[in-house]
RNA sequence: GCGGACGUGGCGAAAUGGUAGACGCAGCAGACUUAAAAUCUGCUAUCCGAAAUGGGUGUGCGGGUUCGAGUCCCGCCGUCCGCACCA
């Protein structure tokens, strides 16, 4: 008898499904279609468990879909600008292109024994001049159509590595690749105006049905609407106004002072004449703009002795502070600081000894501000002081709209909404990504690039030997006619953030080697992505410029009306983790073994060695430098390619973390070799018993409706569960030939999603016709779903005290007069009659005594 | 600080308000084998019991709604995640 050899089935399907060309993508207007997308990888040059899982994820449902009768679109491509590959040049001395396009290579061959029902043809990575040319293109309509523009803004700097960092990139206020102290500043650079689309990314959520809850949150919180007053305060000495904004516009009778932040043009203009206000300014922007720096830092102010008028009252004057945590990008640079009811305007009054007044107080207590600032929440009812909208007692919230509509009538001031999205900042000191297609004349100023010209390639002839931008020192690259004046004129150095790269590559899947951005019937034929599929690590950001590409595309006509949303349905995948195993060494430090090294025994580990016992952490994120990465190709080499597949959706939901174990791995192993078994066994097997038949034919439309309903939920473990379970009664089954042939062809069917090649070889194996990869899902019959008798338990007063077999269809009437004459329910009952008897049909009896 | 999710056997986990623990791992017993591995069969929440189509307990804790709660509501405790000087 022969094996089950995974190596070899694998390698024979895939091949046929190459030679039929069976997942290549044509537009076909005549059949509905279904775009499946997962994130595409960032060429690291290894593929990693979790792009398994996550591919094989997608693979189910492009094959589910396929086999329902849609149009299939299911490509993939590389992310492949970023600065892995500069430091890997600055590490080793190569070149990024060639490090990138390496890896890319490496990872298709690593890709391609998965079987994933991928288009390759459609394959492109960002950092081909094909795909950035059109992202240069789509950045000068965005320029024409005013979606792009340019403005100073303050920014982490690593003064040793001579670049902007990212937030992500500080660590503890120093440069995560050169530990140098980083500086804030203020820079030139190019934004996308995405604020202006807030209020519409922001509504538009609501309609993302089939997105996760948790991916909207995160969205709106980031987008961050908050309603609230503006309005200015005049200034004693006569100068202009000072504008400020607060959601709090209620406890104006409370204020203590006005700020402004360390860069409102105020301050610069005070620090122009006053040297000790420009060495506080100055003070104010060491460190980073990080949340941990910013965390860390103490409230700081400065007195400019200005006075300003409080709007409701001439009289009353309030001092101008120039305070740290006031920032110049939210509102107008400028608050009222009302420190009995926020705690960080306390901390800053205490500190400076400014007043604290109280404009409410809690109804039951009534006690004023005493330790910490009285903050209750909007909706809870309060005692308000002297309130100017004559309020005697309200909650927050009333009180909120009632002083905007005081303010808007009497004209000192106008209900706002404020947005927490700020504009994306796309400039990178950077060389390995997009070119910004921009000229800088000294006649003309900046100069857009003419699309002809596109696109404006990257140089090959850079060096990585000194730090900076080495666009920045070619000796010719920067060079170039003005497009306007064709006077020599200076190229644009910085290149776009690498999110720009992927924020429209699911567009450009649609026509990857058209000569537009896109092109029409293809866009309007296979957009939206409908099932998306990748991290949550990417909710907020990925997501977020995505969806403001998408508006953007379609305003400058590259995308239909519909692909406004470009994602219809969005799915999050969870981690794959691995066990860590580790001892401590006597200074402390921790050593780590590889799986290898240690023995399992009783849910302990110890060393092969020394047989020393070590510690265990579970479920931990696989990290090279703890010794517990799994590599796929290791697997597919010792057990295929199906068994990985298998494996990384079993046990656990897909939006969960999933542990792998090397016995959950053979685990799985071992069952597709059962499954390959009973193949043989049934083929092999003389005529049995027919009448099991139907029991078997049951049993297996049931398992049709389990797993399909598995599958549509995104519940693959729990298809798997039922995968299992059929093929345990079909392994012991005794029906006839004809029937447990027309069995496991099914179940051949059903697993085709998960195992494609092993489903494929068992379909060949009992003559099924064409390639199981083109034929339909099956589908359960109705009829076979309902049993004629059915199980009902019977409970006395909510517990289970028995069963009765009763026929499906018969009556409420009936069944309650065979349940009550059980002998447990005649025990309970005691002579006496029930209270209740609850009959449920098909389900449960429950009597009450 | 603000927002959210989760909490079920030794472990990963199932369960439209209707028999809690499907399925898998681990474990135990048996068959096959000279033996082991592989394979196959059976058992496996927990306590009492020799056993029982015996009984008690049981889905983090405390209450509530309901004939009936892992599931719905209220309050705690714990774990994880996101955001955070946002006026």
């Amino acid at each position: 008898m022969t094996t089950y050899t995974p190596s070899e089935i694998e390698a024979r399907w895939q091949t046929a499904w190459d030679k039929a060309g069976t997942f290549k993508a044509l537009r076909d207007p005549s059949k509905p279609k279904y775009y499946v997308l997962e994130m595409f990888p960032y060429p690291s040059g290894r593929i990693h468990i979790g792009h398994v899982r996550n591919y094989t994820m997608g693979d189910v449902i492009a094959r589910y879909k396929k086999s329902n009768g849609f149009n299939v679109l299911h490509p993939m491509g590389f992310d492949a600008f970023g600065m892995p590959a500069e430091n890997a040049a600055m590490a080793s001395g190569g070149h990024p292109k060639e490090w990138t396009y390496k890896n890319i290579d490496d990872m298709v061959e690593q890709m391609k024994p998965m079987g994933f029902s991928l288009d390759w043809e459609r394959m492109f990575a960002t950092c081909d001049p094909e795909y950035y040319g059109q992202q240069q293109a789509l950045f000068l309509d965005f320029l024409e159509a005013g979606l792009v523009y340019r403005k100073n803004a303050v920014v982490n700097w690593d003064p040793i590595d001579m670049t902007v960092l990212a937030n992500e990139q500080v660590i503890d206020g120093k440069g995560w690749r050169s530990g140098a102290e980083v500086e804030r500043r203020e820079l030139t650079q190019w934004f996308f105006k995405i604020s202006d689309m807030a209020e519409e990314l922001q509504d538009a959520l609501n309609d993302l049905d089939d997105w996760p809850a948790k991916v909207r949150l995160m969205q709106e919180n980031w987008i961050g609407r908050s309603r609230g007053l503006e309005f200015s305060f005049e200034r004693s000495d006569g100068g202009d106004p000072i504008s400020v904004y607060t959601t709090r516009p209620d406890t104006l009778m409370g204020a203590s002072f006005v700020g402004i932040s360390p860069d409102h043009p105020l301050a610069k203009e005070l620090a122009a004449t006053n040297p000790a206000v420009q060495t506080f300014r100055e003070d104010c922007n060491k460190g980073g703009t990080t949340a941990e720096a910013l965390d860390t830092a103490e409230k700081l102010g400065f007195d400019t002795g200005l006075k300003v008028k409080h709007p409701l009252d001439p009289n009353w004057e309030l001092p101008v502070w120039i305070a740290n945590f006031i920032l110049m990008d939210y509102g107008t640079g400028a608050i009222f600081a009302c420190p009995a009811h926020d705690q960080r305007d306390l901390d800053f009054c205490r500190k400076y000894d400014l007043p604290v007044v109280d404009t409410f107080f809690d109804l039951e207590n009534g006690a004023p501000v005493q330790k910490d600032a009285f903050v209750p929440p909007k909706e809870q009812k309060v005692r308000w002081v002297d309130h100017f909208a004559g309020l005697t007692e309200a909650t927050g919230q009333d009180a909120i709209d009632a002083t905007i509509t005081f303010a808007e009538n009497a004209g000192w001031g106008t209900g706002k909404t404020q947005f927490r999205l700020r504009d994306w900042g796309l400039s990178r000191q950077r060389y390995w990504g997009c070119p910004i297609p921009v000229v800088h004349c000294d006649d003309c100023g900046v100069v857009p690039e003419k699309k002809e010209n596109l696109p404006i390639k990257l140089p090959d002839d850079v060096s990585f030997d000194i730090p900076g931008n080495p666009l920045d020192r070619h000796p010719t690259w920067r060079d170039t006619p003005c497009p306007a004046c064709g006077k020599p004129a200076k190229r644009e150095t910085d290149t776009m953030d690498t999110f720009v790269d992927s924020s429209w590559y699911f567009a450009r899947f649609t026509a990857p080697r058209a000569e537009t951005p896109t092109e029409k019937a293809d866009v309007e034929y296979w957009m939206n992505v409908d099932q998306y599929i990748g991290g949550i690590e990417h909710a907020i950001l990925h997501l977020l410029y995505s969806r403001f590409f998408a508006r953007a595309m379609q305003i400058t006509g590259h995308l239909p009306e519909k692909a406004r949303e470009p994602f219809n349905a969005l799915f999050t995948q969870g981690m794959v983790t691995h066990a860590i195993y580790k001892t401590q060494r006597q200074d402390g430090r921790p050593v780590y073994y590889y799986p290898e090294e240690v023995e399992l025994r009783d849910g302990s580990a110890f060393l092969k060695e020394d047989g020393k016992e070590v510690d265990i952490v579970p479920s931990a994120k696989m990290s090279k430098s703890k010794n517990n990465v799994v590599d796929p190709m290791n697997i597919i080499e010792q057990f295929g390619a199906d068994t990985a597949r298998w494996f990384v959706l079993s046990d656990s939901p897909p939006e969960r973390d999933v542990e792998w174990t090397a016995a959950g791995a053979e685990a799985s192993y071992k069952f597709l070799n059962r499954v390959w078994t009973l193949c043989q066994r049934i083929s092999a097997m003389e005529d049995g018993d027919s009448s099991q038949d139907v029991a078997l034919r049951k049993e297996l439309h049931k398992a049709i409706h389990d797993v399909t309903m598995g599958v549509e939920s995104f519940g693959f473990n729990a298809a798997i569960a039922k995968l299992y379970a059929f093929a345990n009664i079909l392994s012991k089954s005794k029906a006839s030939k004809p029937a447990m042939r027309e069995a496991i062809m099914t179940l051949a069917q059903l697993m085709a999603p998960m195992t494609p090649h092993l489903a494929e070889d068992i379909w060949h194996h009992h003559g099924g016709e064409g390639l199981l990869a083109n034929a339909p899902w099956p589908k359960a019959d109705e009829s076979l779903l309902v049993d004629d008798t059915v199980t009902l338990p019977i409970q006395i007063n909510g517990k289970r005290r028995a069963e009765i077999e009763v026929p499906a269809d018969m009556d409420k009437a009936e069944v309650e007069k065979i349940a009550m004459a059980t002998d447990a329910v005649k025990k309970a009952l005691d002579g006496g009659s029930a209270k209740k008897v609850i009959v449920v049909p098909g389900r449960i009896v429950n009597v009450v005594v």
